[in-house]
RNA sequence: GCCACCGUAGCUCAGUUGGCAGAGCAGCUGAUUCGUAAUCAGCAGGUCGAGGGUUCAAGUCCCUCCGGUGGCUCCA
C-alpha cells in the first residue's frame, strides 16, 4: 500500500498522500475544493502539466490560474488551438503550423490561401460550436516514426516533429475528431474559454525568399470569463479613443498630407510643445556640459561610406544627385560629429567631449510600416555624441542614467531598459566588448529600474542600452538609447594626443533620451489622453466672460498671466458658457477660468482644472502665482 | 516592401438589385449676454482619392496607381 502512495507538497506547505496515478486536477481539488473552478492546468515538480496528469512522483504541486502570466498563456494558447479547429473546419484544405501565446492575445498562422473578411465570421461562428461542445484537450505521446506518419500531409508539422530534441516522444493533443502537434500543456476543455475574440488576419512577409510561401496569421484574445472579454474590450475602445493620431488632429498638433506620407506637419499648437521639449532638454545640455553644433543635411555618399552607413544602412537614405555626384539625407547625426572631432587636432584635455545635435533626420522607412507620428520619415532627436577614453564611459553613462529617470520623471512615464550584447557579425576585439558590457550590467543594476538583456542584438560597432516606455494600454515604444562604438572613430581617424604624449581613438557614445520629439511626443499624447502637463499645453489657460460687462475684466487678468509667461485666451461670449466651457474641456485646456459679476465684484476667479469637475475660487493674484509655479516647476498634476 | 481591408463635405458617417449626392457636428451670417460638457434660425460647403475600362447610365461593377488601417519584416 504504501507504494503506491505519493507525498504532494502543496504551496502553502501542506503535505498530501494521494495513490499514485492521482491527477494534478484531483490532487488539487483535494487541496482547496472551492478554487478548482478556476483551475486551468497545474505546475507540477516545477514543470507546467495538464490538470490531468497523473502523478507519479513525490513533489510540489501548485495551481495555475488565468491570475498568472503562465495561465494567460496556456488559455490564450488553447484558444489558438480551438481557432486552428475551427479554420481546418472552415476550409479543410489548410495546413496549421504554429500558434503561440502573445504578450496578450494569441496567433495562428496557416499555409492557406488568402483569407477574407467572410472567412472569419465563419471561424467565429466554428469557434462559438467548440467552445460550446466542451470538448477535453486529451493529451496523447508517440514515438517520432508514428507521429511523422500522423502529421504525413503537412510538412510543417513534419519538419517541426524532426526539430524536436530526439529522445523525447512526440505530444499531440485530441480534441473531438481534431489533432494537432503540441507541447502542451491545455485547458482541460474548449469550455474554459469563457470569451474569445478574433482580431483578424493578416499575411506574413516570406523571410528572405519573395517566392516562398506566405503564412496568413489569425490573431485573437482569450479569457476565462464572458466579463472578463467583456472588460477588456472597453478598456481597447478606450484605448483607441486615445490614438495619438486622432488626438493630433483634432487638437490641431500636427497633420499629415498624401503628398508627404511619413512626414509629419506640425501645426502651431504642436509646435508650441516641441519647442517646450527642446527648452527642457537644452537646459539640461547647459547643466551636463554639452555644446550644441549644426551640421549639413545632405553629404556626399562618401561620407557614409566612411561612417558604414553605405554598406549597413544604403536603402534607408534618400538620395539626391547632384551635379555630378550623390548625396545623401542624413539618416543620423554621427557622421557630422566625426567630422567636427576630425577638423583639428584633439587633446585629452577637451574630453569628454559632449556635441548635441537636432538636426531634422530622414529614413526612407518602407511605405507599410510608417505609423502615425511613432513611426515617421523625418524626426528630430534629442541626440549627442560623446567622445570619451575607455575610463571615462561609465562616468558619462552613470550620468546619462540619472538623466533618463529625471526626464521620464517629469513626465511621469514608467520606463525600462534593454541591455544588446555582441552580435555574431561584431567588428573589434572581444575583450572589449566584454569589459563594456560588463560596465553597462553593473551599471543598470545600480540604477534599480528593470532591464532585460537582449543577447547578440547589439550593433555591430558596439553594445547599447535600449529604453522603452509604455502607452496606456502597455504596448512597449523605444525612445532613448545609448550606444558605444569602437568603430566609427577609427573609420574617421579620430584621434586625440594623450598625457603620455601619444595619439589615442576616442570611444564615442551615441545617445538620445527622450529620442525623437515624435515618437516620444506620441506616446506621451496617448498616455495622458491629450490631457498634457501645464507646461506643455497649448493653450494654458483660457478665461471665460459670462457676459460682455466682463471680457475687461477677463482681458486684464490675461495680460497679468502673460506676463509671467503662461499662454493665455479668453473666449468672448458669444456662445453660451456652457457650450465654451465644454469646448475648452474637448481642447483640453488645462485651466478653464469663468468670470461673472461675483469673481469682478471680488477680484477672483473660478478655476475648473479638468479632469475634475469641481471648480475652485481663486483670488486673481493667487491664481496668476499658482499658475506660473506650476509650469515653472514642470508639475506634472496641479 | 509583403498580405488583407478601407478611401463620399474640414470631421464622423448614410447612400437599396447601377437610375437626380445626403445628415449631424465644425464653418459663415443673424438673433441670443448666458454660472460650468452642445441656445436658435438661415446660408454655404463635393471632380464621391486619381486615372482608365464596362454600360443608355457608375459613388456603386472591373483594372492600374496613390494614400490610409491592421498585421509581417524593419525600426527611434
Amino acid at each position: 500500500m504504501a507504494a503506491e502512495s505519493i507525498e504532494i507538497i502543496f504551496p502553502d506547505a501542506g503535505r498530501r498522500p494521494f495513490p499514485k496515478g492521482t491527477t494534478a486536477g484531483q490532487a488539487l481539488a483535494d487541496w482547496k475544493p472551492e478554487a478548482s473552478r478556476e483551475l486551468l492546468a497545474a505546475r507540477y515538480r516545477g514543470e507546467l502539466v495538464d490538470l490531468s496528469r497523473p502523478l507519479h512522483h513525490d513533489g510540489s504541486l501548485s495551481p495555475v490560474t488565468f491570475e498568472d502570466r503562465a495561465g494567460k498563456e496556456i488559455l490564450n494558447h488553447s484558444a489558438a488551438h480551438i481557432v486552428a479547429k475551427a479554420l481546418i473546419e472552415t476550409i479543410p484544405e489548410a495546413l496549421p503550423t504554429v500558434g503561440p501565446a502573445e504578450e496578450a492575445g494569441f496567433h495562428y498562422d496557416f499555409d492557406v490561401r488568402p483569407l477574407t473578411p467572410e472567412d472569419l465570421t465563419r471561424i467565429t461562428a466554428a469557434v462559438d460550436r467548440i467552445v460550446r461542445a466542451n470538448d477535453p484537450f486529451h493529451r496523447v505521446e508517440l514515438p517520432r516514426e508514428e507521429a511523422l506518419h500522423q502529421f504525413r500531409a503537412n510538412p510543417h508539422k513534419q519538419r517541426y516533429i524532426q526539430d524536436a530534441p530526439p529522445n523525447e516522444p512526440v505530444s499531440i493533443y485530441r480534441t473531438g475528431l481534431w489533432i494537432d502537434l503540441c507541447r502542451g500543456p491545455h485547458v482541460p476543455s474548449t469550455g474554459a474559454i469563457g470569451g474569445l475574440r478574433l482580431l483578424g488576419f493578416s499575411g506574413l512577409s516570406a523571410e528572405g525568399r519573395p517566392e516562398g510561401p506566405i503564412l496568413q496569421r489569425v490573431r485573437g484574445i482569450a479569457f476565462p470569463t464572458p466579463e472578463g472579454l467583456a472588460a477588456w474590450e472597453r478598456q481597447r475602445k478606450e484605448a483607441e479613443a486615445r490614438d495619438h493620431r486622432v488626438l493630433g488632429e483634432r487638437l490641431e498638433l500636427f497633420t499629415f498630407v498624401e503628398s508627404a506620407p511619413g512626414f509629419p506637419i506640425w501645426l502651431p499648437k504642436g509646435m508650441i510643445v516641441v519647442r517646450e521639449l527642446e527648452k527642457f532638454v537644452r537646459e539640461h545640455l547647459a547643466e551636463a556640459g554639452y555644446s550644441e553644433v549644426r551640421t549639413p543635411l545632405l553629404f556626399d555618399k562618401s561620407v557614409f561610406e566612411k561612417s558604414g552607413h553605405w554598406e549597413h544602412y544604403k536603402d534607408n537614405i534618400f538620395l539626391v544627385p547632384m551635379e555630378n555626384r550623390v548625396y545623401g539625407l542624413k539618416p543620423m547625426n554621427c557622421p557630422g560629429s566625426m567630422l567636427i572631432f576630425g577638423a583639428r587636432a584633439r587633446s585629452y584635455r577637451e574630453l569628454p567631449l559632449r556635441l548635441a545635435e537636432f538636426a531634422p533626420l530622414h529614413r526612407l522607412e518602407a511605405s507599410g510600416t510608417i505609423h502615425g507620428l511613432t513611426r515617421v520619415r523625418e524626426f528630430v532627436q534629442d541626440d549627442a555624441h560623446i567622445f570619451v577614453t575607455e575610463e571615462q564611459v561609465a562616468g558619462e553613462i552613470r550620468t546619462l542614467l540619472a538623466w533618463i529617470a529625471r526626464a521620464f520623471s517629469t513626465f511621469h512615464l514608467e520606463w525600462s531598459y534593454e541591455l544588446s550584447t555582441r552580435p555574431a557579425n561584431f567588428l573589434g576585439e572581444a575583450a572589449v566588448w566584454d569589459r563594456a558590457e560588463a560596465t553597462l550590467k553593473q551599471l543598470l543594476d545600480d540604477s534599480k529600474v528593470a532591464y532585460r538583456i537582449s543577447p547578440g542584438e547589439g550593433a555591430f560597432y558596439g553594445p547599447k542600452i535600449d529604453i522603452f516606455i509604455k502607452d496606456s494600454i502597455g504596448r512597449a515604444w523605444q525612445t532613448g538609447t545609448i550606444q558605444l562604438d569602437y568603430q566609427m572613430p577609427l573609420r574617421f581617424g579620430l584621434q586625440y594626443q594623450g598625457p603620455d604624449g601619444h595619439l589615442h581613438t576616442p570611444i564615442v557614445v551615441h545617445r538620445a533620451i527622450l529620442g525623437t520629439w515624435e515618437r516620444f511626443f506620441g506616446v506621451l499624447l496617448e498616455h495622458t489622453a491629450g490631457r498634457l502637463p501645464v507646461w506643455l499645453s497649448p493653450v494654458q489657460v483660457r478665461l471665460l466672460p459670462i457676459g460682455d460687462a466682463h471680457s475687461e475684466a477677463a482681458r486684464t487678468l490675461a495680460g497679468e498671466l502673460r506676463a509671467r509667461g503662461l499662454r493665455v485666451e479668453v473666449a468672448d461670449p458669444t456662445e453660451s458658457l456652457g457650450k465654451r466651457v465644454r469646448q475648452a474641456e474637448l481642447d483640453r485646456v488645462p485651466y478653464i477660468g469663468v468670470f461673472g459679476d461675483r469673481e469682478v465684484a471680488e477680484g477672483t476667479v473660478t478655476v475648473r482644472r479638468p479632469p475634475s469637475k469641481e471648480p475652485k475660487l481663486f483670488s486673481r493674484a493667487e491664481f496668476v502665482d499658482h499658475a506660473a509655479n506650476v509650469v515653472a516647476t514642470r508639475s506634472f498634476d496641479p
